[in-house]
RNA sequence: GGGGGUGUAGCUCAGUUUGGUUAGAGCGCCGGCCUGUCACGCCGGAGGUCGCGAGUUCGAGUCUCGUCACUCCCGCCA
């Protein structure tokens, strides 16, 4: 309830605290300052009408601002009882009156200032408020598109507004600390060049130069490279960040990312220097949850390999095993004539603890065939056996095999995913995400972090049948020009790395190539030729061949974090001014048509969809 | 672009499976009562094109088709 998130979000801000000086036009207190010891003052405040409780003869206001709440009361015998019974929620009104106690029986325990209310003498009203679309008090849910288009009614509500003041706090945390350690805030473009690589880019017609077009930066990359190659040292911004991509619950078109970039250092270096500043902010925000004390570094390849995807929830004790040999030439055919026919097949175990009932299992081979695959086999344990179709066929000994490689006991299933591991990995992972959440094996009360490591610098696009990037073309690949050189580029691995929380990717970064040469091979293997990498990289191939230090960094997503902290499910909620899920600003229309003067001067014409 | 879910009072939702008299509840709003509440309480009232359109039927909130909106997921995206 308020009361309680109010107390500990804003106990009695010292700076505001007016006693002593003459009548201020608004206020004297806050209406989280008033205490015992200002019984018998006259004082003011201003604020909200959160709450009102007629009783005829007596009428109680809760007044709420920013800092908290303040019960004021009002009798027929005072004279401003007449107004008094005209307010409603939410209007603003300013209110002078005697400080007092409240009896022993009248305190309210879970109110900061319980213990003291306000007589009422005086009530101005500063800005009435007319029928309310969604009320600001109580805890009840309203729909998206209300919360949006009342957005600044839905910000008054506790949840979002402790959500935002959080925000706020964790942005000036994190700003401290980059501070602390040596880090240099700088802004750069907002309107800047579209770059070929990643997402698709927000476009920003030019005026001046008929025909061109500014890109909003999808991250502010080559500019704080080009601060490393200028001799800045230690780079760090919160960066205002544009992707044109459909959002989803944990991406928006527009968000904002702690940038950071250093010179001089390798991939341990950034590790240690940012590590305390990521523990730090988890262990200074996130409440009793304990947050992982050494973060550890997986190699991406471990990850697939444990948990079916880069982003794992170490919250989740389920660790994947590749149980193939238990399968080959056994007599569940399904399995062991694609394991036969392909010696990249294989088939991966993914133990549940604790969900060793038909009735689980069979839950889990429903909700395999809802996402599209044939099924969910599975083997579950019980005194004496291992039962279900697969345990049948493949016999006891090779069914107890299973149970011993993966330490499973009465109770306990095992499910299994059989192709090629690239396919089915994703699979996998979501497979292995379900049987945690559906079995409660996730420790809630926790951050669990980690570093992914050693990300693969190419991949074979299938479709195209070529090599391209897998993440940032500009990461060093280990082994340098060598490595280029002479090995599979498909076995090429970059300094790049990720950090990762509880599922969900928090940063991302990597070591750069800082040598010209490097990348000319880089891009060459990506089959970008010179002229290509000189067209679309120009201003950067120039920077690196005019003296740049070797260079390395990462960016976090603000959003994310706070998501994690705020224990919130939805970038939505610690954003103060959203968009939709269709990219629309319910609130002030955007995006909105340009007038026909507008699109002349940007020499543009509108070819729209027939519809 | 594809798939799922939802759409009934200002808001949250029930009613739809099995078509049947006047479509309900809580919150909010309006009126009345109430001098100690803090989710105040009690009495009364207003408020509905059941998203929209077509169809089936003696009869549709309920069944069918179409359509729109919202929402979640996939595609896309680090």
């Amino acid at each position: 309830m308020w009361p309680c998130a109010f107390r500990a979000a804003f106990a009695r801000p010292e700076h505001q605290r007016n006693s002593g000086f003459p009548m201020h036009r608004y206020r004297t207190h806050t209406c989280a300052q008033l205490r015992p010891d200002e019984v018998g003052n006259t004082v003011r405040i201003s604020g909200w009408v959160h709450r009102i409780r007629d009783h005829g003869g007596v009428l109680f206001f809760d007044i709420r601002d920013h800092y908290g709440l303040t019960q004021c009361v009002i009798d027929p015998d005072s004279s401003a009882f007449g107004l008094a019974e005209t307010i409603r929620a939410e209007w603003v009104v300013r209110i002078d009156g005697t400080l007092k106690a409240r009896s022993a029986d009248t305190v309210n325990a879970d109110l900061p200032t319980g213990q003291v209310e306000i007589f009422i003498e005086e009530i101005e009203v500063l800005g009435a408020a007319g029928d309310l679309p969604m009320p600001v008090f109580g805890e009840q849910e309203y729909p998206e598109e209300t919360r949006l288009k009342y957005r600044f009614l839905d910000l008054r509500r506790e949840r979002l507004h402790n959500n935002i003041v959080t925000r706020s706090k964790i942005v000036a945390y994190l700003r401290a600390r980059m501070a602390e350690r040596g880090f240099s805030e700088f802004t750069t473009p907002v309107l800047t060049a579209s770059s070929p690589e990643g997402a698709r880019d927000f476009l920003v017609p030019s005026r001046i130069h008929a025909g061109r077009f500014y890109a909003l930066p999808q991250a502010p990359q080559m500019f704080k490279q080009m601060l490393m190659v200028a001799g800045f040292d230690r780079y760090f911004q919160i960066a205002p960040c544009f992707r044109d991509e459909d959002p989803r619950h944990d991406r928006a078109g527009e968000f904002y990312q702690l940038d950071v970039e250093m010179s001089f250092v390798e991939q341990d270096e950034i590790f240690e220097t940012f590590e305390p500043v990521i523990r730090g902010v988890f262990e200074e925000f996130g409440g009793n949850k304990r947050v992982t004390p050494k973060l550890e570094r997986i190699p991406f390849a471990t990850a697939i390999k444990k948990y079916g995807t880069d982003k794992p929830d170490l919250r989740n004790p389920i660790v994947m095993e590749n149980v193939t040999s238990h399968f080959a030439g056994s007599g569940f055919g399904v399995f062991a004539n694609q394991i036969a026919a392909d010696d990249k097949v294989e088939v991966w175990a993914i133990p549940a603890p604790g969900g060793g009932s038909r009735a689980f299992c069979d839950r889990m081979n429903k909700w395999a065939q809802s996402e599209g695959q044939p099924g969910l086999g599975y083997i579950f344990y019980r005194e004496g056996e291992g039962a279900g179709p697969i345990a049948k066929n493949i016999g006891t000994e090779r069914t107890e095999a299973l149970q011993t490689q993966l330490g499973l006991n009465v109770g306990d299933a095992v499910f299994f995913v059989c192709g090629l591991p690239g396919k089915f990995s994703p699979f996998a992972g979501s497979a292995r995400t379900r049987v945690g959440t559906e079995l409660k094996l996730i420790d809630t009360d926790r951050f669990a972090l980690c570093w992914i490591v050693d990300f693969p610098m190419y991949e074979h696009n299938e479709e195209e049948n070529r090599v391209e990037f897998s993440h940032n073309p500009f990461s060093m690949p280990q082994g340098g020009i060598k490595a280029l050189e002479e090995k599979n580029p498909l076995e090429i691995n970059a300094y790049q790395y990720d950090l990762v929380c509880n599922g969900y990717e928090l940063a991302s970064g990597a070591i750069r190539n800082h040598s010209v040469e490097i990348m000319r091979k880089a891009f060459d293997i990506a089959g970008y030729g010179p002229e290509v990498l000189e067209a679309e990289f120009g201003g950067m191939l120039r920077a690196l061949d005019f003296g740049a230090p070797p260079h390395g960094g990462l960016a976090a997503g603000v959003e994310r974090i706070v998501m994690l902290i705020c224990g919130e499910h939805n970038l939505r909620e610690v954003t103060a001014f959203p968009m939709n899920q269709q990219g629309e600003d319910l609130l002030l229309g955007a995006p909105g048509k340009a007038t026909a003067t507008q699109l002349r001067e940007l020499h543009l014409k509108l070819n729209l969809p027939k519809a």
